[in-house]
DNA sequence: TCTGGGGTCCTAGGACCC
DNA sequence: TCTGGGGTCCTAGGACCC
């Protein structure tokens, strides 16, 4: 049996933790760049804000509700996932973290009452411990955990915690097919098409029928709400790719900004590569105008290359970047968005060595480097842009992370 | 005026191999 | 005139997720 953990509108119940004036108020948390509505509180929501809706087509109606609206803030969130996820791990036997706010238990022996049980404790320790609220989906396969844990939020009844067996026709009767887990704004519309319109719809289907339209994919999706496990335990451990970018909040054409930009998010990127103990052999640069522009004003380009040996050495990841964006550059149109990808990673223990390349270890100028910044030096590529070019404009202090902005009690 | 960032998996098609 | 069969690897693009 597969129990789901997910935290209710996890960075708005984040942002509430340590500003109680803050609780049983619309509240949205944005996006960078303060782009788009990213989280919502329970009042937010009801007031009909969007997932993922723009700022600017919500901001009127929230700020005359008095709410709120908080440009995200990783340290905290970061931080407040990593003890929840802690006293899962205290708490449960396999537990396989599936994104920041949420995670998968693989159960067995025990009924499903106990676990029932079990589940209302850990739920009500968490609340406890970090102040944020979980619902809890019990079920035979991930598919239809993910289901249990919608239902089980959306429905006072079940108190935040809800076991559905494999034979739970009635429910998928009444659960509308994009409501799945796997069926997106594409698929949803192509199987309307095609006369499938719940979820039971979907399981009742031929899988080689599903198979034929929908690729394995398909095939999965109807076994999983049959009750027949098929998706996988083990995540995969190791990333495959780092991306830093970010949508600039004006347009801009020179060519020295955008490069100044650019080596800030190279910097980063292999900041992070190394904090994971990778190495990486390829890197590709993306550069764009607004989606948005017309015609005439939209640009996007995106090119690639490939390192002659896997490193984890900054400089050579800017050189290589610096090269790609020359390459895409065009003058005369006002870029948006521009960013950095390291691909085709290796853990830096199994990079094999070559004949032009005997040594491979981690660079030991990058890793002085990586303590000066940890221990909270300033130091910086000097073709790093110095100004953020991306707006950010009301962040939360990081309550958990920083001495600093450590809250008062009184 | 204003529209995020960072991932994964699958598939088809091309290049190449014996 | 007639031109196989069975593979692997790589990449781009499309779909999905939070």
């Amino acid at each position: 049996m597969y129990l789901l953990f997910d935290c209710n509108n996890f960075f708005a119940s984040c942002e509430q933790v340590f500003r109680p004036d803050w609780r049983h108020r619309p509240l949205v948390v944005l996006s960078n760049n303060d782009g788009c509505v990213v989280s919502r509180s329970q009042e937010a929501k009801q007031m009909g804000i969007a997932m993922g809706e723009p700022y600017f087509k919500c901001r009127e109606r929230l700020e005359q509700a008095g709410g709120i609206a908080c440009s995200a803030n990783f340290a905290l969130y970061s931080n407040l996932s990593d003890r929840i996820m802690q006293i899962l791990e205290e708490s449960l036997p396999e537990l396989h973290q599936y994104s920041i706010d949420e995670a998968f238990a693989i159960v067995s022996q025990r009924s499903h009452c106990d676990w029932l049980d079990e589940c209302r404790k850990i739920r009500h320790k968490i609340r406890r411990w970090t102040g944020i609220t979980v619902s809890v989906g019990l079920a035979p396969t991930k598919t239809l955990a993910k289901l249990a844990n919608e239902l089980a939020k959306k429905k006072p009844e079940y108190k935040g915690v809800l076991h559905l067996p494999a034979d739970c026709d009635s429910v998928l009767r009444r659960t509308p097919i994009e409501d799945i887990w796997g069926v997106g704004r594409r698929l949803a519309p192509r199987m309307h098409g095609l006369g499938i319109r719940t979820a039971a719809g979907l399981a009742a289907a031929s899988l080689d029928w599903l198979r034929q339209r929908f690729g394995v994919h398909g095939e999965r999706l109807a076994l999983e709400l049959r009750g027949v496990s098929c998706l996988e335990d083990e995540p995969v451990n190791t990333r495959s790719q780092v991306m830093v970018s970010r949508s600039l909040k004006e347009g801009i054409e020179d060519e020295t900004r955008l490069r100044e930009a650019l080596c800030g998010f190279v910097e980063k990127a292999a900041r992070i590569l190394r904090s994971e103990a990778l190495m990486a052999s390829q890197v590709y640069v993306v550069l764009r105008t607004s989606r948005y522009a017309e015609n005439s004003q939209l640009y996007a380009a995106q090119q690639g290359c490939l390192l002659p040996h896997p490193t984890d050495d900054t400089r050579l990841f800017v050189k290589a970047a610096t090269e790609l964006l020359k390459a895409l550059y065009r003058p005369g149109y006002p870029y948006r968005k521009i960013g950095v990808l390291l691909a085709d990673l290796q853990e830096t223990d199994s990079v094999q060595p070559t004949f032009d390349h005997p040594q491979v270890a981690p660079n030991p100028l990058m890793q002085v480097l990586d303590k000066l910044q940890r221990e909270g030096h300033q130091v910086h590529f000097a073709n790093k842009a110095t100004e953020p070019l991306w707006r950010c404009s009301q962040a939360s202090p990081c309550y958990t992370t920083r001495w600093a902005d450590i809250p008062e009690a009184w």
